[in-house]
DNA sequence: GATCCGTGTCGGGCTGGCTGCTGATCCTGG
DNA sequence: CCAGGATCAGCAGCCAGCCCGACACGGATC
């Protein structure tokens, strides 16, 4: 995993549009995000890149200048040790802003996490100056901004409920049902996650490992929960899930 | 626990000055703090409350209608289960902001966070429409916010590697540094948590039981790496500290 | 076809949760 | 100021959940 290669193939590139794109309702609920994109497309020096599952967007120790709007699939922000173990901090769903924290003092400061690619994903990237500019030039932006933030915190709060509980059945549960929340794709059948997860990987996102792991989704199936088919995990009811906490 | 009473004594209201006060100097670093401070003290509607230490700020279930920055002390917003067990999402300290979720959707919502004063607090309260106003009038005053909000997600996400650790050593001594950081007085023996903890509290925060925290700290304080007087512990070498996971 | 990754399984050992109890400390009201 | 209650701290013994190490198997990839 150290040995990740940097996976970048640039699309697009859109320098210096000028007008930021008037943001017009605001708070509406349903479309903040569609124009959140359009704000971050609208910045100059902005660029839409799409990388490859298992690529590496920023390491630790790489100069934070530019923030990321993740516009398709997901990504994996974790945390590195000597040890070599790698933990995740959050797992990053469509819509969602990452390398914001540039903007938290201004001055130049350093990724301390590392972003990978957790499936194929798109994303648009801008320079953190101007996003900055473009906040003080148009506040309703900088409300948008406000709202992405907000539900990063909220998803991220979830996260620490998640791993509060003891017993790793009840772990593992609830981090399914933040996954179904956030990846979920209602089917015929349930919902099903739209993530190729490897027990490992999910063993890494709530501090266990992989054979318990293995254990524990065996055990939920025989209980007829939920079923895996080719890494895609489908939870047939939420509801009947959320009650097996121990 | 439930039977938990409000306690509110409203010192000061100051109802709509007009005038947001003008921020000058953004991203200067330092003086963030001071400044959203008076943003919100400015708000119309604002005003300043002091709340006695075990007392609730809000419910969850109540409406979501006002917003909070942490004047002086430590606030825990925690999430209650049917069971009873309450589990701590966050400490707190001074100068953040928090139940700002309301700015999420912008229409109405609920609290789902328990908020209990965990000292004695002085906070300022705002309603939230008045808050999206100032931000919609003066850029500046979002850019404020947003800092507020990247340092939460900080501070969120220590949280969040603090818990991934497996054994509960590990997690109590990575706590422990969590809270140098946030409530940590440095003074001649070295840094002491401005809290007073119960072994109970800790265990709530980083889920585990009361007598295991007792045995650990137990532990740490015989390998003469802290001191607990009167419920205050103080770390004599966080550095040494930190050497100790396992 | 060879290799690698992910899955499934077993058993041993230990960390840490649970119960029950006692003494210390803090808070409150008379 | 003191007495009583409530909360907190500390100890011990029991037991299980889960980590660790190891191994076998199937499927994907080159």
């Amino acid at each position: 995993m150290v040995g990740a290669t940097r996976g970048f193939s640039r699309t697009a590139s859109t320098p210096t549009t000028g007008s930021p794109g008037a943001v017009t309702t605001i708070g509406s609920g349903a479309q903040d995000s569609t124009t959140l994109l359009e704000v971050m497309r609208g910045l100059s020096g902005s660029s839409a890149e799409s990388i490859d599952r298992g690529k590496t967007i920023f390491f630790p120790g790489d100069p934070a200048e530019r923030v990321y709007l993740l516009r398709r699939g997901a990504v994996r922000l974790s945390r590195v040790y000597e040890s070599g173990e790698e933990i995740t901090v959050a797992l990053l769903r469509e819509n969602s802003l990452f390398g914001v924290l540039s903007l938290l003092t201004g001055q130049r400061s350093d990724r301390f996490y590392h972003a990978i690619a957790f499936t194929r994903v798109e994303l648009i990237t801008a320079p953190a100056t101007s996003l900055r500019t473009a906040i003080e030039q148009d506040a309703s932006v900088g409300l948008l901004l406000l709202q992405g933030l907000s539900s990063r915190i909220l998803q991220t709060e979830t996260m620490i409920e998640t791993l509060t509980h003891r017993d790793m059945s009840s772990r593992l549960v609830s981090f399914l049902l933040v996954l179904c929340r956030d990846f979920g794709l209602p089917g015929a059948e349930g919902i099903t996650i739209d993530l190729r997860l490897s027990h490992q990987a999910i063993a890494e996102a709530i501090g266990s490992t992989r054979v318990t792991i293995t254990r524990l989704l065996g055990d939920l199936r025989q209980e007829g929960l939920l079923q895996i088919d080719r890494k895609k995990i489908t939870v047939f009811d939420p509801i009947a899930l959320a009650k097996r906490f121990s």
